[in-house]
DNA sequence: GCTTAATCGAGACGGTACGTCAGGTCTTGCG
DNA sequence: CGCAAGACCTGACGTACCGTCTCGATTAAGC
C-alpha cells in the first residue's frame, strides 16, 4: 500500500506557464538567447519552481516539443498518387518554411539537440520520418512505385538529415534544390 | 604605391597558439565548455588579443577546421570497383568514428555551426561531400554503377545529413546501419 | 500595517565579511590598490553581492569608516586646563601617527572622499572637529581662555585642513610643527 | 671630451602637445577619468612618448601645474591695510571660485596629490601659502595688525587646509564661511 | 479544525564567464 | 635614435546567468 503525499500537487498553471513562455521565448530570441531566468520572469514563476520539475533549459524545449507548442505539424508529405512528385512538393514546403525564419528555428533547436538527444529524436519524428513519411512511402510501395526493401526509416534519415544540414549551413536554395535532393535520394 | 602601416604586425605566434589551444580544449571538453577565458589561458595570451581578431569562438572554431586542426581527413570513400561495397565500408567507419567518441565531436562542431554558417558549410566538406565522395561517384558513373543524372552535390546532403542526424540523435547504430542507409538512398 | 517582504533578506554575514575585508585590505595596501575583486575574494563573497549593496569602493570605504573600522578614535584632545598645552599635545600625537605609517591611511582616505563627499565628511568628525574639539573648545571658553566668538567648527576645520595638508604633502614634520600650528592659529 | 649624443633630440611639440593636451582633459574630465591613452589620442603622439619622459599621470599633472597651466593664479589676496577685511575677500573669492567649478578641479587635483607629494606642495604654493600670503602677512605685522610672532607658514597651511577640506566636502559654503573661517584663525 | 509537509513567487547567495578598458612594454618602419 | 602607431600580456571592471538556498505565504491530505 503506497504511502500517501501531503501537501499540495504540482501546480498545473505553473507547469504550463513555463512552457509556454519558453515555447515564446525560444521562437522570439532563439535557444542561446533563452535563459532560466528570463523564463521564470516572463511565466511569472520562482526559478526554483523551474528546476523543481526540470534538469536543464535543454529539458524544457523538449517538453515543449512534445506538447506540440513549437513546430506546427503541417509538414506532412501529400499523397497525389505520384511518389516522386508529392515528395518534390513536400520539400518545397519545407525548404520554403526554412527560408521564412524557419531555419533559425531548427537551428535552434538542433542546439537545443545537443545536450537533450531526446529532442534530436523528437526532431527527426516531428518532421516526420517515423510517422507521416513511412506512411506516405507505404502508399507508394502498395503502388508499386518504390521498392518494399528499401529501409524507410533510414530513407527518411536522409531527407530530415540533408534538411538540417541546409538549415545549419544556411545557403540559400537554388530554385530547383527540392528536386535535386529527391532525384538524388531517389534515384 | 600602397600606403604602408606603420607599427608592429600580427603575431604569427599568438595566432597560432590561440589556435592550437582551441583545437586542444574543444577536443578535450567540447563546444560549450570550451571559454574564451580558458583559450587565454592555454595559450597564455591576453584575452583582448582573442577579441581583436575573432568576433566569437565559433569563429575560432571555425578556423581551426580551415587551418585542418580538428578533424583528421581521412574519411574518404574507398574504390574497390563496387560502389554499394565501398559506400557501405565508408559509412561503417564514419558511423564507427562516432561511436567511439566522435559523435561529441561532431555535436560540437554542430553546435559551433549554428551561429556560424561558414562551419556548416566546412563540416560539409570536411566529411568529404565536396570533393571526396563526389570523385568516387564520378568514378561510379565512369563504370555505369550510378546514374548520369543524380545529382552528386545533393546525394552528399543526404549522407553527411544522415551523419549529422545520427549524432545528434545519439542512438547506438544497429549493426546493419551503415547497409540499410547505402541501400535507402542508393536505391 | 507594514507590506511584508517576500524572501530571504540580506545576509549580514556577508555584509560584515564585505566590510571586513575592506578595511583589512585598505590598510594593507591602500586606496587604489583596492579593488572589487579582491574585497570579493578576500570576503568569500560574489562580486554581485558587493554590487547589489553598494555601487563604488568608496561607498564601501565611506561605510568601513562610519562602523569605526578604519580610523581607531583615539585622537581626542586631552584637557589639562591649559587650551594651548592640550592642543599641542593633540597635536603632537596625530603628527607622530601620520610619520608612522599614518600618513598614507590618511592619503587614501583622502582618495575615497574625492567622489564621496560622506567620506570627507566622516573623515572630518572623526579626527575630532565636531565632537571632541568642540568640547574641548568650550571648556577652554569657560576657563576663559578661548573667545566665546571665535567659531569652533572653523577653527576645527583648520586645523583638520592642515593636517590633511600635511599628510598629502607628505614632508617630515619639523620637531615643533604642532607647536608653530597652534600658535599660528591660536594667535 | 664628452660624448656626444647621436640621433634626434627630445621634440619640444610632443612634450608641449603632451602637457596641453593634459591640462584640456584634466579641466573636461577631472583627474581620474584621464588616461595615458587618452593624452596619447588627444596630443597624436604615442604612448612609449609619454612612458619616455614622465613615469605616471600624477607626474605630468605636477609638470603642467609647474608651467602654469592648470591653475589661474589669480588668487592673491588683496592689501587695503586691514588684514581682516582683505583676508576674508580674499576667502570669499577662493569659496566663490570652489562653487562654481573649481571644488571638482580641486579634488581633481588632491586625487594627483596623493601619489605625487610634489603636487601637494606645489598646490599649497599655488594657493597663496608661500609668498603672496606672507607677502600680506608680513605687510600686516608692519601694520602692527599681527603679531610677528606667529608663524606665517603653519597660518597659511591652515587656511589652505580649510580650503581643501571644504572642496572635499563639498558641502555648499554658508553665506558666512569666508568671516567665520577668519575669525577663527586669525582670532 | 489542526497539523504537517510540499508547493509557490521572490530573490539573495557564491560563483564563472562574459566583453571592455586601460595599464605599461615591446615592435615596426619612417624621418 | 626619437617618433607615431599599435599589437602584446595583464588585470580589473561591471553585467548576465548559473544552480542552490532561504523566506513567508498558500494549499491539501491525514489525523
Amino acid at each position: 500500500m503506497p504511502e500517501h503525499r501531503r501537501g499540495p500537487v504540482r501546480s498545473e498553471a505553473a507547469r504550463l506557464a513555463i512552457l509556454e513562455a519558453t515555447a515564446r521565448l525560444f521562437e522570439e530570441r532563439g535557444y542561446d538567447q533563452l535563459t532560466m531566468e528570463g523564463i521564470a520572469a516572463e511565466a511569472h514563476v520562482g526559478k526554483q519552481t523551474i528546476y523543481r520539475w526540470w534538469p536543464s533549459k535543454s529539458a524544457i524545449v523538449a517538453d515543449c516539443l512534445v506538447e506540440g507548442l513549437l513546430l506546427s505539424e503541417y509538414l506532412s508529405p501529400p499523397d497525389t498518387g505520384d511518389l516522386r512528385t508529392d515528395l518534390v512538393t513536400w520539400m518545397r514546403g519545407i525548404l520554403g518554411f526554412l527560408e521564412n525564419g524557419g531555419a533559425s528555428l531548427v537551428r535552434s533547436l538542433v542546439a537545443a539537440a545537443i545536450d537533450q538527444p531526446a529532442i534530436g529524436a523528437r526532431l527527426e519524428e516531428t518532421m516526420g520520418v517515423n510517422d507521416l513519411l513511412r506512411a506516405r512511402l507505404e502508399s507508394a510501395v502498395a503502388a508499386g512505385q518504390f521498392s518494399a526493401s528499401r529501409p524507410t526509416q533510414a530513407f527518411g534519415q536522409a531527407f530530415v538529415g540533408a534538411i538540417v544540414l541546409h538549415a545549419l549551413v544556411a545557403t540559400p536554395a537554388e530554385p530547383d534544390a527540392a528536386e535535386r535532393l529527391v532525384d538524388a535520394v531517389l534515384g
